[in-house]
DNA sequence: TAAATTTGGGACTTAATTGTCTTAATTTTT
DNA sequence: AAAAATTAAGACAATTAAGTCCCAAATTTA
């Protein structure tokens, strides 16, 4: 559905979410080990979301990424958008080109509804997930 | 959402489904050309299937591959979990170790009922999708 | 200004998936 | 019985995804 490393993504998001703010930088290390995950690779993913401008980040002694509080309105799919691009959650589930309400392939009306919905649902801004969190309805980790 | 190996089991398998019975076997060649494959590669997943007993083969000439009558009435979703396993459809989305409803990830909510439906469309027997096919309200290629 | 710390970028390595090839086993036809 | 056709099995190759490493650029602190 998603790819490892969009997964890591969404966490590390999510995670600044929760926990920093333009006064709050976090280092990639910090996130990389509260989540458990490999912090260079996890770097890679921070830079590439921060070249798109989804997250911030700054150099230097007290630099590290953040999320501003106008980014938190971002929708959180554009975080898998730019990990991993849009066609893994809109191509077709049997691979067909060309598949589509004229030319559907066998499973197209059982699945295609609901991949719609996955993807609405990855339309609530951060902060709708991020604030689960906060309220200890949800978890980032274990 | 599915790997590529599996989409194109569930191609061949619903092509068999269409085209094939206990008295009309068809080769691997044959499959791979309809359904636009590699032909060596096709033949490994399908002897992965006749393994698991999901489709039936005879070798030698007029050999080939087929789909028993009772064979058609095995769930779709079936042909996915031999080639794919079962863990990439019924795992936590952002791949947490211990998500569920008592420890669940941000997106749990929102995303595990679209996956428990997603299984349970495929739940529904070949002859369900491949019928479809032969009304010509889906199509298996271009 | 120099040292320390952190992100940025790119080359490199490793692992997993996808795809190919060769040979053996089985069955049919002649 | 021999030849031809097909699946079965497993080793091998290529591609993609995942993960590491090194050095440059920027920023802070002393």
């Amino acid at each position: 559905m998603l790819s490892s490393s969009s997964k890591y993504a969404v966490n590390a998001v999510l995670y600044l979410a929760v926990h920093s703010n333009d006064k709050n930088k976090i280092r990639a290390k910090e996130i990389a080990e509260a989540i458990k995950l490999p912090s260079p690779f996890l770097s890679k993913l921070l830079q590439s979301l921060s070249r798109e401008n989804i997250i911030s980040s700054s150099k230097g002694p007290t630099g590290g990424f953040y999320l501003t509080k106008q980014a938190l309105n971002t929708p959180l799919i554009e975080v898998v958008n730019i990990i991993d691009g849009t066609s893994r959650l809109e191509d077709c589930v049997l691979g067909l080109k060309k598949c589509s309400s004229e030319q559907p392939c066998p499973v197209h009306y059982s699945v295609q509804p609901l991949k719609q919905k996955f993807r609405k649902e990855l339309q609530e801004n951060i902060s709708v997930f991020a604030e689960k969190v906060k309220n200890g309805e949800a978890y980032l980790f274990v």
